[in-house]
DNA sequence: CTTGCGCCGTCGAGCGGTTTACCGGACACT
DNA sequence: AGTGTCCGGTAAACCGCTCGACGGCGCAAG
């Protein structure tokens, strides 16, 4: 079956090929009348116009990369569904599509990232699936490539990206807890991104230095996943090594829920002995029992403002952007004075 | 900046336009050394022919459209977490992409589902949206265009589909429960797909028409959403309804297991006052307490089949499809024999 | 020494749009 | 009437790659 063109639309309505195709953009220069007759025909037969003719002419595919991790059931993820949710929502409504590539071993052995802009497959690339190992995207450093980490960041490399300010949860976090007169913190750390390093180092930075009487921190890693099932061992690890904790503190709530869990199993009172605080502000975090005190991040909101700025940069309004988003204490049932305290 | 064309790399290797073309495309007309030596150049530039341009002569994106349903949280859905993931293992082993689109009321008034297609942006589309007022996709019936649904199907149109055999589920959990000697039982329906009214009406005929005695099923919605909470709600209708029910049987796990909240919450043991069962076996059904039976739906491979299918269909290798995929029962504690059955 | 044929590579006509420079006519102003 | 401007439409040069038709060359067969 033949495919109808641009040039039947022309053909048929008494026009140019160049009208139609104008007409088709919203040029301003084809007046009304025109604009109407064209529009009659292509309405007729339910033309759309090729789309690799179109971005082979006018070099922009108004696609956008979207690249995940690849952990475990990546796509049932809350953490990452609200980013995406955000991001389809900007991207869909400024007419962009999206692509959806996972970060596997093999995307990156076959440079399937570079592969994807330098190709025009996409315009730009939005990249959520970075951790401290991804030293490959050094070729977006100067790159004349659309490029901006969505939710991280990378210390020393000159990308773009668009993330939650960790550093000023921790200040909150550590703030609160200190504030409740916990002076012996173990902290459940994320150390596989840039982020969640940021945030072990702030959270300990303030906790050693805090005015009313240093605290005592010690740390443990959580496990690449981020999980609950992560958190659940880290405590339990937590606890062997600083017994005499009175607050543990999450790198993310999921973790913090695992914690938990571990506490209740183990009958430590949550939060009579020890305290528990999250991060991210997940739905969860209010169901579970207590409610989890937490500092939210939101993440809707971050993955919006990264497919703002990304069409931005694709559209050349900004060459370049390093947006740090703010974040807010949530005080849930979880937290309470340290026991011992004054 | 210029971007490199596969001109230059013809210039650059001595070879003709066409020759770089055919070695890009592996064709086995030209001999190992001349491959040699144009690939050595490509590697050199790093160069990556453009898909735009590429999409256009060989008129095709190689690019499979993906459209979920607008619920809330879609990203987060585990469902549709193992079927995308399924879907997307088998596409980029073949050379293809996703793209990811949202069933959103928009995208329906707009006509992207048949603009995608149309415009060759996707040389075919998975779509995992339907629900029993799809119209709209009467469109596929009969076009040139590739189209499947995925674990659905539309009684009355003519399109393809891979989904799992909902009326062979029902079959098994009704036999299970029946043969436990319950005889009135409570159904928490999904009416708004077909395949849900497909589970509710066989599993309904086969309690009627059971030999040893016929069984009574009180059948309520459980939501549009298939969620934990509708389930809750619908768990509380049926015990209204019919209070003497022995068990109830929910049209997907999430639903069974809100039921269960529910049970709980009023104090209705599991199984030993009344049996619950789900449908799918996702993770949490293991580690519900008591353990969810369940029939089995395993959607990952569906997402496997569909994609392959698809792909199929894309090839020309098929023309159309219609596959039901087998289930199987998963018994754990929340089943038991029907009190005061024999 | 022709002729035929297979092997490798090349020519060139598209694929279906975008976009810029150009152009004819209407209108206003002198 | 002559001329400058604006308005609305068009011609045509690409955009970068695919692929079927074509052809040169070397070698075996006639």
């Amino acid at each position: 079956m033949k495919r109808r063109t641009i040039k039947d639309i022309a053909k048929e309505s008494g026009f140019s090929l160049s009208t139609v195709s104008l007409v088709l953009n919203n040029h301003p220069r084809i007046s009304q009348a025109t604009r109407d007759r064209v529009m009659a025909v292509v309405k007729k037969y339910n033309f759309f116009p090729n789309s690799a003719a179109r971005g082979l002419a006018s070099k922009s595919s108004k696609t956008l990369s979207v690249v995940v991790p690849n952990l475990t059931r990546v796509f049932s993820d809350i953490y990452l569904g609200e980013l995406i949710s955000g991001i389809y929502e900007r991207a869909t409504s400024q007419g962009y599509k999206i692509l959806l590539d996972i970060a596997t071993a093999q995307f990156v052995k076959s440079q399937e990232y570079l592969k994807l802009l330098a190709s025009r497959r996409a315009d730009g690339m939005l990249f959520i699936a970075s951790d401290i190992h991804a030293d490959y995207l050094s070729v977006f450093e100067n790159g004349p490539y659309k490029f901006l980490l969505v939710n991280h960041l990378f210390p020393g490399k000159k990308l773009n990206y668009v993330s939650v300010d960790y550093a000023a949860s921790a200040r909150l976090a550590a703030e609160h807890l200190l504030g409740l007169g916990h002076r012996r913190i173990g902290l459940i750390a994320g150390t596989n991104t840039h982020t969640g390093l940021q945030f072990r180092d702030e959270f300990v930075r303030v906790a050693k230095g805090w005015p009313a009487g240093s605290a005592q921190v010690a740390w443990v890693d959580g496990g690449e996943e981020w999980s609950q099932r992560g958190g659940y061992a880290a405590a339990a690890k937590l606890m062997a090594q600083m017994p005499d904790l009175t607050a543990i503190m999450a790198a993310n709530d999921r973790m913090a829920i695992g914690a938990m869990r571990w506490l209740a199993d183990n009958r430590r009172e949550v939060p009579e002995e020890v305290s528990v605080m999250g991060v991210d502000d997940i739905q969860l975090a209010a169901y579970v029992n207590p409610g989890l005190s937490t500092v939210r991040h939101d993440l809707y909101q971050v993955g919006i403002e990264s497919c703002n700025r990304m069409l931005q940069l694709v559209k050349g309004e900004i060459a370049e952007c390093s947006d740090l988003l703010p974040t807010s204490l949530v005080v849930r049932g979880s937290t309470g004075r340290a026991r011992g305290g004054k």
